[in-house]
DNA sequence: CTTAAATGGGACCAATTTGGTACTGTTTGA
DNA sequence: TCAAACAGTACCAAATTGGTCCCATTTAAG
């Protein structure tokens, strides 16, 4: 069904506490409890991260985790290739072609491709910093955080729309 | 990682062959066998599609499957819907919020659900007609194919950049 | 110097999902 | 009547996922 899987989601709610206080350092039982969530699965989740250069890491007491930087400039495509790897929908398009068993279909891939590079910037375009935002009352935030993709949305359908200016 | 599991995959190739002749009706098992995949995986691929309605079966003798519409009002999203559910990056999504387990979590969902949407929108902009024209020479049918998907990511990437002329 | 708090890196396991097969029934044209 | 073809479903092995546990290493504090 097309989904990221658990861990991922879970990442995105533990980084969206992170950025509400971007200079602090979590410690993953810290986190767990803020979240409700197993202290070994955020413990697993938050060294994936570190590895993957989204979070800075402090060994030893009095350690724990901080964003390693901005958090509107860390993307829900690079959360996910940080907890999944590379953002493929099809294995010709990771593989290079080579996954591919059959040379008429790796004509197809090229579409493929096109659809996975749509995505990809659909994810690229929103940060954990729009995603931990509150709703406000009038909804505005929500309105504002997801305009950016939601224009890109309205010229594939075929649809007049206003550039964005701002954020970005 | 993100990926559309690999009947999906398949369905879009022997969507792609019937394409081609969008009148004709195919047998599974001469489907199968001008992919080179097992009958029974095609079988079970066509049940499936004729069963979300993409597909006209036609039991007995001399019966097969055809498309139930043309080759370009059947979107990819309609195919990985068919064979996998709905489109949901997470279970937020598709559950209405009842799958999710802490509320402030659940907030953040407005944003998964925008993201989904691009995804949505972007698998819903290809057709199958699209992913099946072979690559011309001058790479025009690539050009056109892919527009629609690519001028909505110029815009989210808010660059101008330049159109790509192979499948690399 | 010792200790406790914390991350780093795996191994490991149960449960689910996926990929594929097999079988039985139903329809239909020749 | 028969064979070709779809309909439905049960089934199984392999891979993936979700989660736990353990141990080594680092580091601040007493």
């Amino acid at each position: 069904m097309i989904r990221i899987n658990r861990e991922t989601d879970y990442a995105t709610a533990i980084l969206g506490i992170m950025a509400e206080e971007p200079e602090a350092c979590f410690s993953a039982t810290g986190l767990a409890e803020r979240r409700g969530l197993p202290g070994p699965v955020v413990s697993k989740i938050l060294k994936q991260l570190a590895r993957g250069g989204l979070l800075h890491s402090q060994r030893g007491a009095k350690g724990g985790y901080s964003l390693a930087r901005d958090a509107d400039a860390i993307s829900i495509a690079e959360v996910i290739m940080a907890m999944e790897g590379p953002i493929a929908l099809t294995d010709c398009i990771e593989g290079g072609g080579d996954a591919c068993q059959f040379h008429a279909h790796c004509a197809l891939s090229s579409n493929w491709s096109r659809i996975n590079d749509a995505i990809y910037r659909a994810l690229q375009d929103v940060s954990i910093k729009e995603m931990s935002a509150p709703l406000a009352d009038d909804h505005q935030g929500l309105r504002d955080m997801g305009r950016h993709v939601r224009e890109s949305l309205d010229v594939a359908g075929g649809r007049v729309m206003a550039f964005r200016s701002d954020h970005g």
